[in-house]
DNA sequence: AGCACGCCGACT
DNA sequence: GTCGGCGTGCTC
């Protein structure tokens, strides 16, 4: 019997695989690509992945090391999907092991063993659920405990019990709590909802990419807001199950609700496994598991869901193509779109990309020919477009953050029964603090950044490190009471409304009114059941709930997005603008969407709102050609970071040259420049741009630069990562 | 990245 | 006389 030797993707940020002797007596049948092993590594161990298994090995046998231990039968990536992680690695120059460490679920890559059959919960017992609450008096912890587990009479994972563990442990002992295990794919209904008529632009699309069920096509379906595109997703889930295979659907974070899960759920008659960051690793595995083993049916998840095994993968659907939020911003920097179209390609099966706002890259990809294009140009039932308006807020008055024009529209739409929905994405109460005396200003330490206000709180706190301090009373600098509040957040636009419209019940959704677990899902409920007429808030309200009373939708500040300098902000501040007036005028009366601006005659506001947004993304598709910017070129970033400015400068000037030095024909670099905000939480930030107007003259200069980089002398002294194609270049 | 080994300043 | 600073070398 032949030596066998195991090339194997260890956890380490290198650049490399590492070789391995297999002990003579693992069964030569279980040895394939895709299995784990422990292995030792430096003076510990490692989980690594085999990615080839051989009878030879370039290694002196002098390092060669034999792995300790074999720890699955079957592999847990099965062929597609190794090779789904092993180009995802190449492309965005990753290192395999951490690249596969990033794919698979925790608990996988710390070396568990064995099949999840459930997730432990904690519910109440038939004694708990009839204890009178005076019973418990005097535990006052006790009785929160039982009252948060009759609101949730399913029952709840262990770390969402608010309750130490005395308090757990004592409820136990009375008999009033216990633990029990649930599968984690649920029961499916027994009698699905039916499926609803389509109009004849979600038949069409239906038509079409069922036509394609069982080999590779991809698609761009663009559908305005209300438009059905949820509908055609099901009806397209419906026939790939009807062929006895599995379908794959992404949709960014903030879009997975529960009021989504339950819509696809109630469906279908085969299981629907969730993949969310809310999960705790056992529910994750639990879900995984059960993909991979082919029970569940349909698979709805976050970006990282595109690493999930399907071993009967007959579609996949990615929604809100667009959202910035599918392309992963630290370590692994990958698309998950961008995966998903080149799964589906491997695997041969149509691949969906719906969105109301296309991204620019897949209208040039429908200009070439790589995508179909499938438009949904009606809203379903009677609704109609909204009206768009912009409003000049030049030499309005300042002592208002609404122009009056905007509140008589508000005054109308509410004297009319409709909600009013106020967009401004600026969370806190003012952007800074300013004293009027000396011209002091509330400066993050540890940012080049201010200080935001928070009324409420009375504090200080800086939205990009975290840091905070309590609001001081008088200027640190000069000590006098005047300081002003600067500029306008959504904390003090609610306290405004309280003052303008003190009959009208308001609700603010921000980062800050839904930290608490839950709180988000009740505001929108809140804000859905029309109990409040106003609603203020961010970004989190642009998308993906619907408010089925609100007819005007307003966006306060629109000037943000005209001046910045990454080149896709006009395509962001566009396509923000269109998903929020989706939000305006949903059932039968026509909605209205006023956009304040200091900027009004800007070509960017003209065109969307003169000829919408097909028309803006030819003209920015344009404006991109000319610039020689993605699509019609690739980029990749270098950014580095380190305690001071000059090693991470130098690091950048040295890479930069070690580039130049590799003659790569057709790539131009930038840089390195400190980056747009230049210190971010005591750390000094650089980049070096590097811009090509073929993809794959700047692939063959990345292969062998990394490799250098990590040779670098200068890249001790800082931590450097390189962004391909990345979405924001600040 | 960790974590070793390896040479020069202020301390029990 | 040591404890420990972080410079550079390695991980099959």
């Amino acid at each position: 019997m032949s030596p066998c030797f195991l090339q194997v993707a260890v956890p380490s940020p290198l650049q490399r695989v590492f070789d391995y002797r297999a002990p003579a007596d693992w069964g030569a049948d279980r040895l394939q690509p895709g299995v784990r092993v422990r292995v030792p590594f430096g003076r510990g161990e490692q989980v690594g992945v085999v990615l080839a298994v051989r009878d030879r090995s370039e290694v002196p046998a002098a390092k060669l090391k034999t792995a300790h231990a074999l720890l699955d039968d079957i592999p847990v990536l099965p062929p597609d999907l190794l090779a789904l992680v092993q180009w995802a690695s190449r492309y965005y120059h990753y290192p395999i092991g951490e690249a596969l460490a990033t794919a698979l679920p925790v608990l996988l890559r710390r070396g568990h063993q064995g099949r999840i059959a459930g997730v432990k919960e904690w519910r109440l017992t038939e004694a708990g659920r009839a204890v009178a609450a005076d019973h418990l008096k005097r535990a006052p912890r006790q009785l929160a405990l039982l009252q948060q587990l009759r609101r949730h009479p399913a029952g709840l994972p262990r770390e969402a019990l608010e309750a130490n563990a005395a308090t757990l442990r004592a409820l136990v002992d009375k008999g009033w709590v216990e633990e029990r295990e649930r599968p984690c794919l649920e029961a499916v209904p027994a009698s699905p909802e039916p499926a609803p008529e389509l109009n004849a632009g979600q038949a069409g699309a239906v038509a079409a990419v069922t036509a394609r069920l069982g080999g590779y096509g991809a698609f761009l379906l663009e559908g305005v807001t209300g438009s059905g595109k949820t509908e055609v997703y099901m009806q397209l889930i419906a026939a790939c199950l009807e062929q006895g295979r599995q379908a794959l659907v992404l949709v960014p974070e903030i879009g997975l609700t529960p009021q989504l899960v339950a819509r696809f759920r109630g469906r279908f008659t085969r299981p629907l496994a969730v993949l969310h960051s809310g999960l705790n690793d056992r529910e994750r595995l639990c879900a995984w598991q059960s993909a991979a083993a082919g029970e569940a049916a349909v698979v709805i998840g976050t970006r990282s869901a595109v690493f999930t095994p399907l071993p009967r993968l007959g579609l996949v659907l990615v929604d809100e193509e667009h959202d910035a939020s599918l392309k992963q911003q630290e370590g692994f920097r990958y698309s998950a779109r961008d995966l998903a179209v080149w799964r589906a390609h491997r695997e041969a099966v149509p691949v969906v990309l719906g969105t109301a706002t296309p991204s620019l890259e897949s209208l040039y990809n429908v200009a070439q020919g790589r995508y179909a294009r499938l438009h949904l140009p009606e809203r379903t039932g009677s609704a109609r477009p909204p009206r768009v308006g912009l409003l000049d807020i030049r030499r309005q008055p300042m002592d208002s953050p609404l122009a009056p024009a905007l509140q008589a529209a508000m005054e109308r739409h509410l004297a009319a029964g409709g909600q009013v929905l106020l967009f401004l994405n600026r969370r806190g109460f003012a952007p800074t603090l300013l004293c009027h005396e000396c011209g002091w200003l509330a400066d993050c330490p540890r940012c080049d950044a201010h200080m935001t206000l928070h009324q409420r709180a009375a504090r200080l706190r800086c939205h990009h490190c975290g840091h905070e301090r309590a609001l001081p009373h008088q200027c640190p600098g000069c000590g006098s009471p005047d300081l002003l509040a600067l500029g306008k957040g959504t904390e003090r636009i609610e306290e405004y409304l309280a003052a303008r419209f003190p009959d009208q019940e308001t609700i603010r959704i921000d980062r800050d009114t839904t930290r608490r677990k839950g709180a988000l899902e009740a505001r929108l409920a809140q804000a859905t059941e029309g109990v409040a007429r106003i609603l203020v808030g961010t970004q989190m309200l642009a998308k993906g709930h619907h408010f089925p009373q609100v007819s005007l939708v307003a966006i306060l500040d629109a000037d943000q997005g005209l001046f910045s300098n990454d080149f896709r902000a006009a395509e962001r501040l566009a396509q923000l603008i269109v998903q929020v007036a989706g939000r305006a005028g949903r059932a039968d009366r026509a909605g209205e969407v006023l956009i304040q601006t200091h900027h009004p005659e800007h070509p960017l506001l003209q065109q969307l709102v003169l000829q919408g947004y097909g028309a803006f993304a030819e003209a920015a598709l344009a404006e991109r050609q000319a610039a020689g910017f993605p699509p019609f070129a690739s980029l990749a970033l270098l950014r580095a970071e380190a305690s001071g400015r000059e090693p991470a400068l130098a690091f950048l000037e040295e890479a930069r040259d070690a580039a130049r030095a590799l003659g790569q024909a057709g790539v131009q670099f930038w840089g390195p420049v400190p980056a747009p905000m230049e210190r971010r939480a005591g750390r000094y930030r650089a980049q070096l741009l590097l811009q090509a107007p073929e993809r794959g003259a700047l692939q063959q200069l990345l292969d062998p630069w990394v490799l250098q980089l990590e040779q670098l002398k200068s890249a001790r002294k800082v931590r450097w990562s390189l962004d391909v194609d990345p979405v924001d270049t600040l």
